[in-house]
DNA sequence: GCCGCATGTCGCAGGACTGTCGCAGGTAGG
DNA sequence: CCTACCTGCGACAGTCCTGCGACATGCGGC
C-alpha cells in the first residue's frame, strides 16, 4: 500500500530535501507552498500525513492546523525553528499530532512519519495484491515482476502501473492519471499519459502494438484487462 | 444511471477540487461562475443537485437559492465560508436543502450529495443495473456487451445508450439526449442524433432495418424496448 | 392514392484520438 | 566531469469518430 505524504513548506530548500526523504522511503509527496493551496489539497486528494511548516507566508500555519482538524482526522506533524518553542506547544493544542525542529536529522523525521502512520493506519488492510495476469508489483521495493522476472521501471511508471491495476479493470481517464499520480495543480499536456503507456507497454507486453494487458478505451482512457 | 451536479462557484481552485471529486464519483459535472448563468444552465440542464456558494460576484448565491426553488425542486446544498453562518440560515429559510462550510471534506460533501440524490430519487436505485434484453453496459469499462459478447462503441454512442437504457423504456427526445450527452451549449442539427441512433443500431440489433430494441417513437423521439 | 413531413440510410471530409518515435533538458550516480 | 537514464514535449501518421448533406423510405392525414 503506497501511503501518501502532504508537505506545507514554502522554503524550496527544505522542500526538496523533504522530497527526496519521502521518496526514498517510499512515500508519494505532495507538495504546497502556503496553506491555502495546503488546505486544497489535503481535501483532494486525503493524504495519509501533513508536515506542516509553521511559518508560511499569509495564513499561518498554525491556522493551517487548525482548519485540517476542523474537519479531518490526518495526522499532522509540525516542522519548525528550534526557536519558536511557543508555536510548538500552540501548534499541538491545535490538534497536530507530533513535531519536529529544524534543522531536523531525516532520519527521525522518517521515524515519526511511520508512527503517526502506524497510529492511523486502518486496522487490517490486507496488503492489497498488485496483481495482474503475469504482472505483479511489490510496493515494498518498487518493483514489478513480469512472470516472475525483475521489469525495470521508472518511478513515475510504476505508480502509473499501480494505480491501473489498483482499479481492477475500470477505466482510468487521462485526467484521473494526471492527478492521482503526476499530482495536483500540474497542467501538464495529457499526452504526457499517452507517451508513459507506449513505454509502460514496451516493458510488460509481449506485443506492445498489440496489448493484451494495458488496454486503451478510446474517449475514455486506459485500463488493465480485469 | 448518470447524475448530474451543478456547481456554481467564482472561485477557481475550488471549483476544480469539487468538479474532479464529483467526477470521480462518476458525475456528470456542470460549471457556472456566476448566478446568472447558473439559473440558465439550471433550466436548460435539469440537474440532479446544484451545489451553490454564497458569495458569488454580481447576484449574491441567495438570491440564486430563491430563484431556483421558484421554478425548481431540484435539491440544492449551499457551500460557504464557516464565517457565514447567517448566511446558512438564511439560505436554508431560502430553500436550500443542506449546506457544508468550507473548507469542507470531499467525503462529507460526496455523501451529502448522495444523501440529496436518494431522497429525490425514485425509491430504489441501488446502481442500477444498465441491462437491456441482450444488451449490457459496464460503466466501469465503457464497454457495451450484446449476448455476451463485446460491441465496440464509440464514447458518444456509449452515453446515448446509457441515456436511453437509464430511462426504462420511456421516450426521449432529440433534444433531450442533445442537452444530456452532447452538452450545454452545443446548437448541433437534431439530426445528428437520428444518424447516431442509425450507427447504434447496426450495433445493437439483429436486423437493424427492424430494430426491436432501439425504438422510433415518431414526432417524439426514441426509447428502449421496455 | 397523393402529399407533406418525419425518419432511415448512406457517403464523405474534416478533425479528434491515439500510437509511435526522436530529441533535449534534467537528475542521479559514478 | 561523464554517463546513463528519466521524462516532458512535439511531430507525424494512421485510425476512428462524427457532423453534415443528400436522397430514399415510410407514416399519417386528406
Amino acid at each position: 500500500m503506497i501511503r501518501t505524504v502532504m508537505v506545507v513548506e514554502d522554503d524550496d530548500a527544505i522542500r526538496m530535501v523533504l522530497r527526496t526523504n519521502l521518496e526514498d522511503e517510499g512515500y508519494r509527496v505532495l507538495e504546497a507552498t502556503t496553506a491555502e493551496q495546503g488546505l486544497v489539497i489535503v481535501q483532494d486528494e486525503q493524504p495519509d500525513v501533513v508536515l506542516v511548516d509553521l511559518r508560511l507566508p499569509g495564513i499561518h500555519g498554525l491556522d493551517l492546523v487548525r482548519s485540517l482538524r476542523a474537519t479531518s482526522q490526518v495526522p499532522i506533524i509540525i516542522v519548525t525553528a528550534q526557536t519558536d518553542s511557543h508555536d510548538v506547544v500552540a501548534g499541538l493544542e491545535a490538534g497536530a499530532d507530533d513535531y519536529v525542529t529544524k534543522p531536523f536529522v531525516a532520519k527521525e523525521l522518517m521515524a515519526r512519519i511511520r508512527i503517526q502512520l502506524r497510529r492511523s493506519a486502518p486496522p487490517e488492510e490486507g496488503e492489497e495484491e498488485l496483481v495482474c495476469g503475469p504482472i505483479e508489483l511489490h510496493p515494498d521495493t518498487a518493483e514489478v515482476m513480469r512472470n516472475g522476472e525483475l521489469v525495470p521501471v521508472s518511478r513515475i511508471e510504476f505508480f502509473v502501473l499501480a494505480e491501473l491495476i489498483g482499479a481492477k479493470g475500470r477505466v482510468l481517464s487521462r485526467d484521473h492519471l494526471l492527478r492521482k499520480v503526476w499530482g495536483y495543480g500540474n497542467a501538464g499536456d495529457g499526452r504526457v499519459v499517452d507517451n508513459l503507456i507506449y513505454r509502460l507497454r514496451n516493458k510488460i507486453e509481449d506485443d506492445p502494438a498489440n496489448p493484451e494487458l494495458l488496454l486503451t478505451v478510446r474517449g475514455f482512457g486506459y485500463r488493465m484487462k480485469a
